[in-house]
DNA sequence: ACTGTAAGTCTTGAAATAAGACTAAGTCAA
DNA sequence: TTGACTTAGTCTTATTTCAAGACTTACAGT
């Protein structure tokens, strides 16, 4: 499968992972999450190879996960910030880190806590139906053709805004 | 980074997606999360390399995410079945495809529709903290070290998620 | 013996990655 | 005004991974 193509790919989670799918870009996300916003930063911690740092940067600006702010003039700087379509993929994140964390903490315990500021617990993540509110369980879910499955899918291909 | 030796890795988020990390296997559990179990299944459906398929089924299999049942003697055959480890994945998975539906389907909608069979919605994925049961955002989560954690590698990051 | 089926394995060329040297455009200090 | 430093990249080369599809194994049915 050609990767670059999944934009015009059917299904959302293809397209998805055409944007995020490869293996540094979530952990280019992951320091963005912590707060990592220029280059050298994100080159030191994570210990990436620069040019493919540059080279996911790029992509994530240019899907509109990141975009560029400058942070001074002369020499102009640019640091690399979330979007809203950006921080809408800290649910896939800590669900992510959250099933690390269950799978593969040693006996210390996870790494890190993840402490939800409003209530002042640290907090395990949990998935709900945005209907009833329970806790969703994948053999609760049935799957069904949507308005946009195959036969209208051509169609409407080129739009690019997020929507809700 | 030598992807194989992540499992050495102290992040939860990096020895995940050294499991899950790859291109390819979450579409593989995609399938799977669908009721796709057997080999030529998962190439007809995914149009798959033979070859990669089979590395990562084996890599799943290894890591006790899907697990090898024999579904008939004479020749023995056996099919790939998610185990628990395996179904703890559809948080992450689900909020993926709700990301992509998101910022990617067209103007028609969803190519899928997701029915919360206990209530008999259809849903959006939603977030919560275990602890309060509100949603989650990005920006109310702050990270502090586990009890797993390298005290001096980490005190550096320990900082407010995601500011803007 | 011949055809079919399921689950792989092997081969080959193309593409992506890692590591690190190099470049660009400016600042600062002597 | 020369030289060292900073930030954000780009380029080069060797290694690794991937895609496509032919080939293999082990059995069944006719």
């Amino acid at each position: 499968m050609r990767w670059e193509s999944l934009d015009r790919e059917h299904c959302s989670l293809a397209r998805a992972l055409a944007v995020i799918g490869d293996r540094w870009t979530l952990l280019v996300l992951r320091e963005a999450f912590m707060g990592v916003r220029r280059f050298d930063d994100f080159e030191k911690s994570l210990k990436i190879a620069r040019r493919v740092l540059s080279e996911r940067l790029s992509l994530l600006v240019e899907e509109g996960v990141l975009r560029k702010i400058p942070y001074q003039e002369r020499p102009i700087r640019y640091e690399y910030r979330l979007t809203e379509k950006g921080l809408a993929l800290y649910p896939t994140i800590i669900t992510l880190v959250h099933w690390g964390d269950r799978f593969y903490a040693g006996d210390a315990g996870p790494p890190i806590l993840h402490t939800h500021t409003p209530c002042g617990h640290d907090f395990r993540s949990v998935v709900t139906c945005s209907e009833c509110g329970e806790a969703l369980d994948a053999r609760a879910v049935t799957l069904r053709p949507g308005p946009g499955s195959l036969k209208t899918a051509n169609r409407s291909r080129l739009r690019t805004a997020a929507r809700r």
